[in-house]
DNA sequence: GTGAAAGCGCTAACAC
DNA sequence: GTGTTAGCGCTTTCAC
């Protein structure tokens, strides 16, 4: 049924490794034989078998990418540039959405061990520092957007706790010293180098941190608004709120104004991460952005280059952030 | 360096053949084998290669969608449920997106040629219906979401004329008369049929239709902006707007806040896709809800069907819809 | 119940 | 410049 690369080499009246060469851009083949190959591929609209192919090199070109979750994130732009950064060097992405669950992270990860692709990025993960560790020996991984305490492979992701005091300071910068804190409880570093960030800018500018102004709980939406109204019954007021991602403010944006508090000039709020919502909103949200496209592309390059080196690099790259301020801020 | 059945059936000193038996927990093997040879698999940490597998059994258990955007989408929704679907199936989902390019669509439908997946689902294509029938001879194809007239192909969609008419007369029956419509030149189907639905649920209900309220361009968000501008500057301005896409409907509902337009109250503002930041937005956006998890579960469950049998069931499946109202439309 | 061996589609020595 | 052939890792028929 599928015509194979036996089919074109009888076709074409030359033998297989001739096919192969033409189809590799390989050494020396004749002028003739190559146009003559040639055309018996597109008239037998032979397609080469990867998995033969593959098979054979014991490689397959192919990145594979992890995504916690694919609604609403930046997760987006960073694939976006991961396959910009991959097909420029010949590689092929294919992403996954694990939602957040191990069975179904193993599940995808399998495509790692077995060969389907030769190497995962991961945009946040459930696995442990030793369990990363232990499958960075042997295969080729890397971390993205979200690092892990401890794990020895390469990592790719903003410097959080900085990019947090840089947000906590242009509020502070406002004009504002009663700062709340939407954070979570997770163990994502990137909410506790936040939290950390948040802390170092009150600190640095003699501000005293208030339990009452801090509220941690899950990432869920939700949580935005329970943190906003709670903040907003205090008899002493927040006058700006920062949250660790921009679904959080953007749900704590939509209490506040529910609470008929206008957001940007009764109270400024600051997310994190610059989801493509954040411009749309009404207002529009400020936020602290990660340069998603270009860590996608480098990521990719250095996970690509392990892969091809036996020498791999386990960095920890940490790239520019930048604060943008928006209608929610009164800008 | 990797461990294949060779080295398990050596180390348990068995044959490869009784190691793929218990791999493939297949027919007749000892008791004392099959635990011996497992031992073995876990001691070596032994992981199949699907290349070596695939090649020969000729199949790949993988599904592979194309996805023409990733951002602010309802495709995540529906990806999620094809993973659903597949995994209770045995089959793995890998996705990617094309961003309506179409070299880069070539390239990943390059996937379904070289036999790296069984079966590709799109969610809109730059494909024409010749180019589609011509695949689905050979492939397994699906479309959801999007249909192609004249694509003789598995196709899941919800029916866009009846959605568009359904919301259209939900408007109408809040008292509005005078509605406006943005949707897209595009060549996608999805448009045109809601702008049908838009017509006949007006001249079902004996209004005429006005060249000035009829805005049409890309489906490019400051499109709805610029429709919502022109709508509002009008001497006789209309009371609502139903828009082809909740992107558009937003980037509207931003333009008449701007211009002092108390959005759900002085005007109605409509989407359809009901994409996650509807319910988000301020004021939460009234939108036609397609059933995503279902598509996508019943679009892979098809499609594996097709798979696995000779004959392909190319019929065209219509899901049903649900006009959701929320604040943009004063509810 | 188990093993030997052919072969999936391909590439890459090696020989000429 | 071209062909022959071994073999990538696996499953499966066919013997026994």
């Amino acid at each position: 049924m599928s015509v194979t690369i036996k089919d074109v080499a009888k076709a074409a009246g030359v033998s297989v490794a001739t096919v192969s060469r033409v189809l590799n851009g390989n050494s020396n083949v004749s002028e003739s034989a190559t146009e003559l190959v040639n055309k018996t591929i597109k008239e037998l609209r032979y397609s080469p078998n990867s998995l033969g192919r593959n098979l054979r090199k014991r490689e397959t070109k192919t990145i594979m990418v992890i995504q916690p979750a694919s609604v609403h994130s930046l997760y987006s732009e960073i694939v976006a540039g991961m396959q910009v950064g991959a097909h420029a060097l010949g590689y092929d992405v294919i992403s996954m959405t694990s939602y957040s669950a191990i069975e179904i992270e193993n599940r995808q990860m399998n495509m790692l061990f077995n060969r389907t692709v030769d190497g995962a990025v991961l945009l946040g993960t459930q696995l442990t520092a030793t369990e990363i560790n232990k499958l960075g020996e042997n295969y080729n991984i890397a971390l993205c957007c979200e690092s892990i305490e401890g794990a020895n492979v390469l990592t790719v992701t903003v410097d959080d706790e900085q990019a947090a005091y840089d947000a906590v300071v242009a509020l502070i910068k406002k004009g504002n010293k009663k700062i709340a804190l939407i954070s979570t409880n997770s163990k994502a570093f990137s909410s506790v180098y936040r939290e950390k960030g948040y802390r170092r800018a009150l600190a640095d500018h003699n501000i005293e941190v208030s339990k009452d102004y801090i509220y941690k709980n899950t990432y869920d939406l939700e949580n935005g608004a329970i943190a906003a109204e709670e903040f907003m019954s205090l008899e002493d007021k927040p006058t700006a709120i920062f949250a660790v991602s921009d679904l959080l403010a953007a749900s704590a944006i939509k209490q506040a104004t529910k609470m008929g508090i206008e957001v940007g000039k009764d109270l400024a709020i600051l997310g994190f991460d610059n989801i493509a919502m954040c411009e749309m909103f009404i207002p529009s949200i400020s936020t602290v952005s990660q340069p998603c496209k270009e860590m996608g592309i480098f990521v990719v390059e250095k996970i690509i280059n392990n892969i091809s080196n036996v020498e791999k690099d386990n960095k920890y790259y940490k790239m520019p952030h930048e604060v943008i301020l928006r209608e929610s801020t009164g800008d």
